[in-house]
DNA sequence: ATGAAAGCGCTAACAC
DNA sequence: GTGTTAGCGCTTTCAT
């Protein structure tokens, strides 16, 4: 059991000053060049790694960055870590990942236990109990301390940070018109409660395009799906009670079950009914039959907010302007829906 | 911009020495009620929380562990960091995560980047590279420093440490058994190359229980997958040239691949054909039909090995005996399998 | 070319 | 009851 060896240590060894050690280790030019072959030499022989803490404390950066996210068994948060820490790491920085499941105390003991000096920066995507508290004290304590913030995907346009997101609108008005083109026309959508910001954006998205087409909105065909409990039978019961050729569902989940039920259900798919999913993961890819779903690109999104709160970090010009980066989003046709 | 407040800021402001503050928040007994009040009332006024990279250099711990996962975009996984992540929040813990991306040289570069004071104890499940190498002189190298190292699900029997760890084998035989009893008897298996550990087990407990039933090893309806590009392709030709009435997938994607093409191939199932996934995850149970598999209870393994590691950090008393946890696993029947 | 000393923020043994 | 001091491991300024 080696213990892990100091400077100190070297400089006792090799009889000369700590500060001799540290210069000759850094190649200083102060030193002569048969000091530092020897301090080196010594230093590799005994394996010497110098102490990420001290050296922490000393230049009052860790590089280290935390992440919080809502929850992490979700492919497209996974996808955005994945991104997040390949980018971070390339950049020499590791990521502590926070989990907040969508709790507003855990987000913030998550905040506060971080801020203390454990990590530069923050990277977070906010809980649904905090989106619907509206409560973001937390952010703007953790950025009046001179601590740098960047959003993603679920952000708050309250606070001034920086922020990359989906062009959620977009997608959603995108892939509806998509769906018209292919011959459907009452469209049920499946979304999330308002106060989720990319609920609400794509549900804008579904009404504007479907008024844009000329096709009347039904309130029936919007279902708000809070709870994952709650979503077969609120599925079942639109399957009762509705009729439509498309079902449009602001998550993969959401789009698949109601895909089974039309299968059970006997509807042939897509000619009589098609079904578009957001967010590409690995339920949509092996569904059955597979479904087309928007792209969302989330190891893009999270290599980009990395970037954004590296270069935040590393430019000490803080200008005080902030950006907000749109990820585009793209359709992937597979078989839930007719070619247009 | 409120900047962080430091003990000596409120030493001077309340013109008392240093070591009082420190005490004073501390309630140390030496300390008169009156100066605690005041310091106290001082620092909740500005804020002040400790500097934890202060605290880890004072104290030689930092109350990090670091988990290091060949991917983590896999639910089993994901699960496991869910259950490792809340445990050890629980107990003070932050996780830093690492992805080896199931490259060997990775996992050594997250090793080595970490030990070095960022974290008090590792937490590691094998890259796929380091099983085929079996090199692991990283592993001996922070065991020898005296940093604890728990092993998860991917581990090597040459490395001496404690390991949490599911009974492959066991349900393995179990599940082959099951289908057995279900009516099955030409089971195909969809498995790893046997470097993987857990594929290798997984087909050793296969084997067993086809040789306890009387049935007959018939290494065509062996199926070693090793790179999911190869998925697809090599499900068609056991498709096509072998006659099979089950199929067990070591993990649920190759089991509902192999199902979806059972499907386009119009098998009834499970009436023709029954279908076992390993690992609970979101594709089994949206799966058409929804996937029977082996609950793996990567949650609770998440929960165990966190809970090994800081066991080990907090009691010195480090008798040098390791310990190897399995955890139970379950067969979670759903409509893929006949009914026993 | 080398070393002494201060300091990052905090704790704790020891002095007064 | 309060303050002084040393020290965690390292860097860096300022002597020498």
């Amino acid at each position: 059991m080696k213990k892990k060896i100091t400077m100190k240590e070297i400089a006792r060894e090799l009889d000369v000053s700590i500060s001799t050690v540290s210069k000759a280790l850094n190649n200083s030019s102060e030193i002569s060049q048969d000091t530092i072959d020897k301090v080196q030499a010594f230093a590799k022989l005994y394996n010497y790694k110098p102490n990420n803490i001290a050296l922490s404390l000393k230049n009052k950066k860790t590089k280290n960055i935390a992440v919080i996210i809502p929850e992490i068994v979700h492919h497209f948060f996974t996808m955005i870590i994945s991104g997040i820490e390949h980018k971070a790491n390339e950049l020499g920085y590791n990521v502590i990942v926070c989990l907040s499941n969508e709790s507003f105390a855990k987000e913030v003991i998550n905040m506060e236990t971080m801020a203390n000096g454990s990590i530069d920066g923050f990277l977070l995507s906010l809980s649904k109990e905090t989106l619907l508290k509206k409560d973001f004290h937390h952010l703007r304590e953790v950025i009046n301390q001179g601590m740098p913030l960047v959003m993603f995907d679920r952000i708050s346009d309250e606070i001034y940070c920086d922020k990359v997101i989906i062009d959620d609108a977009r997608a959603s008005y995108n892939t509806v018109k998509h769906l018209v083109y292919s011959g459907c026309n009452r469209i049920a959508l499946l979304t999330t409660p308002d106060y989720v910001s990319v609920g609400k954006l794509r549900t804008s998205g579904y009404i504007n395009a479907l008024m844009d087409e000329g096709i009347e909105i039904d309130e029936k065909l919007i279902v708000k799906i809070d709870k994952i409990e709650e979503l077969e039978e609120k599925v079942k019961v639109l399957f009762d009670t509705q009729t439509f050729d498309a079902v449009f569902g602001v998550n993969e989940l959401y789009a698949v079950v109601a895909m089974r039920e039309a299968h059970n259900r006997g509807f042939k798919i897509p000619q009589q009914m098609s079904f578009v999913g957001f967010s590409d993961g690995i339920l949509s890819k092996y569904a059955y039959p597979t479904l087309t779903t928007v792209v969302q690109h989330g190891y893009e999104m999270g290599q980009k907010a990395a970037k954004m709160l590296i270069d935040r970090l590393e430019n000490e010009d803080d200008d005080g302007s902030y950006k907000t980066d749109v990820i585009k989003t793209s359709i992937l046709q597979r078989e839930s829906t007719k070619p247009i």
